[in-house]
DNA sequence: TATGAATGAGACTTCATTCAT
DNA sequence: AATGAATGAAGTCTCATTCAT
């Protein structure tokens, strides 16, 4: 990443010089193709986080990836091919992220809370990134749905696993664990209500709240409500 | 709404036969201003949501309401007008539907939960206004940005209200009421989980559980935190 | 036809006019779509013979037709579609040269030798339309193959009607006419012969032989064969 | 002609390798010029012949003759050059074949019968060759009408004399030799009728006649033709 | 001898938008 | 109130061609 981030930057220096008119002859010229094609994903993400998938343009990402057009095709095919690569590139990196967020010596909710920690930096650390996937993959057709869905269910596991230790441990006495459909429920409405939440960070220029305020809101919202789950207590419509 | 929705159908109708061949007489010119503006927007709200708001075309729209381009452009100026008129349009008829749902008699979290089912149930019967007023809308730049910011915030507020007035009951004696900022990431939290159980739901073919179940299963998750928290009980990252 | 003339004459002078960078005013704007669309196939047509499919572009021949390219698209929809149009337009206009050139009270050797001139006469008059029927159309895929040899199939009939005729007649006493897959093939010779001079002919720009002088050619080199045949009269290979 | 052929056959076995993913060490780096330029060559005429002059690609020629592009502009400069060296290649292998063809000691009219089988066979067995000269070679522009003008004469020429020689012969008494433009419009329709008779030949499936029955049919229609124009016996539009 | 890296130019196509009726 | 005719601008993508090694 390391590398990458250096290109990117060496790019954008370029750039501005040829913005300003003067004739760059660090243009970079002739770098190996893996490293441009990071560039140009990197450009990619950066143009379709902004822009939007279809009014993104690939003038405007290969400029921004200090390379020509026909580069960029030649190395990424289409501009729904490039996508894709985004996508992909994306999700593997948020996965990998929370996976490696998780901390397994920690207690049932510090797992929890470990794993949203993850989730929610990452998210933070690369806004373009969670912009494409979380806003621009799902509106647009097949191909790019699919590899979000898998990347979204990829997810989902990994907070079910930990929604189900967390009940298991919590009532490890009388293990009133709910159903599986139940607990697939609440996965999806915890994964939602994290990715909802992280957007909405995203967007607060201005004031965006840390990562842990962000986990700290959502766990303050959920925990409470898993726990009485956990134990058979339920809300109930008729209740009051 | 009612009148939308046959104004609606009578455009389907013209569309068909206009397809089929069928040199419809009925193509129905010369209709008050009103109507032909309501039938555009229906349209322009379809293909906002099917393309999304770069790559809807203005042929198509016009095509779709039954009308000549030259007279879209003539009621509504141009895309992004009429990308604003839509937004206007759908996020007021979002908020009445939230604000007559509640049921002001009902305990603090009876209400809550009426207003979520209104919100369910109207975003569950306009797909495609919710599309637009929830993925399309912010994603664009600002001549929308602005547009929809002080209605989704309108939306966004209704929920907070709800949220508050639970609070401010549940713990009348200390209202430790929360930060503005962290209810409003608790409102989209909730949206967020809403979605996805919904979505989650929806492809559940089988055994799709019903709209109440999915709200309770929402209440069961969230509610006894939003208690807590209205207590100024929180969860801690360091408690275990 | 006329009117189609005259159109392409005044197209000729506007585009000669903007050549010349004369900002015509004449552009003979908002005309109807039947004309326009006659003035861009002329122009197709034209191109497509000088340029050959793959090389011609749409630019050029938007221009010769003094229309923008988007007018172009609007009324005919793609290269493709544009080339088939030609197409199909050439060979009804060639197919229904030749048959209302055939004057049906002639003897069979007559009748032969004026549907050969009706094909000389409109390949020399619409060199163009030949030349892309014949070189252009063959060429390049599906689409376009299966028209051309629709056309071609058409025209062998006729003569292959002609070609029967004359041997019925020409030993009418002992009718040794030949079988019918004989015949078949002496009409697609006599008909890719026929192309062939066509092609031939036209590209002669500076001493093209008329009409006449080809087709007699032509009836010089078969006419005698056909009459040997039609007496069961064959060369052979071991003869001599 | 062999080499051509094992050269072609080697550049199928890599391109096969490469296609299947294997990598073949066979990719026979370093091999001398002429090999390589025949391969290009070989690779260009079967492109060429597929696509046409214009959609032909020089990558696909150069992927197809397993070598670099910049080796192909290295070895043949450009794509004009390379497409007219094509031409030249093949017409000479036409030429030479047809000349080889005609058995000198047979009578006129064996002679013109053996040409025309050396012509068929020929073109029969190289399809590509011939349909760049004839189909691609005449439809473009300067350079290469030019280039191929003076190589498809020579062809022309080849029929020509056999036609001149039979007529010679054929009344040595009085040579009423026609004029030397009616000779090649005879040519002209000569090889038109023999394509189009292949042509017809190869889609009778099932009952296909041989290679000998065809031109067979060719000679009876037209041989007594040649023989009386030869003679200054002409078919007369007024005659009957 | 051979090639991976790179691009300027130009192709087809679509779109938002306007004019004249 | 309504529309058929028309277009400038911009987008995706391909191609022949050249450097630098």
């Amino acid at each position: 990443m390391k590398t990458a981030q250096t290109a990117q930057t060496d790019a954008a220096q370029v750039r501005a010089g040829v913005r300003a008119g003067v004739k760059v002859r660090t243009k970079a010229k002739r770098m190996p193709r893996e490293v441009r094609e990071r560039q140009m994903l990197d450009a990619a993400v950066e143009i379709f986080a902004r822009r939007g998938y279809a009014a993104a343009s690939m003038d405007e990402i290969a400029e921004l990836a200090g390379a020509s057009k026909p580069l960029v095709y030649l190395y990424l095919n289409s501009k729904e091919d490039l996508f894709s690569a985004c996508i992909r590139r994306e999700s593997e990196a948020l996965v990998t992220a929370v996976r490696s967020a998780v901390d397994p010596e920690a207690s049932p909710d510090g797992r929890l809370w470990s794993g949203l920690l993850g989730f929610f930096a990452h998210t933070a650390a690369h806004p373009d990134a969670w912009a494409v996937l979380h806003c621009q993959a799902r509106t647009h057709g097949e191909p790019f749905t699919s590899a979000v869905c898998a990347m979204r269910q990829e997810i989902i596991d990994v907070v079910t696993q930990l929604i189900t230790a967390t009940a298991r441990e919590a009532c490890a006495a009388e293990p009133a664990e709910p159903a599986e459909r139940e607990i697939s429920g609440l996965a999806h409405a915890l994964v939602g209500a994290a990715e909802s939440l992280a957007a909405w960070a995203n967007t607060r220029g201005d004031a965006a709240p840390s990562e842990k305020e962000t986990a700290a809101t959502l766990m303050n919202l959920v925990w409470a409500g898993l726990g009485n789950l956990m134990n058979g207590r339920c809300w109930s419509a008729t209740r009051p």
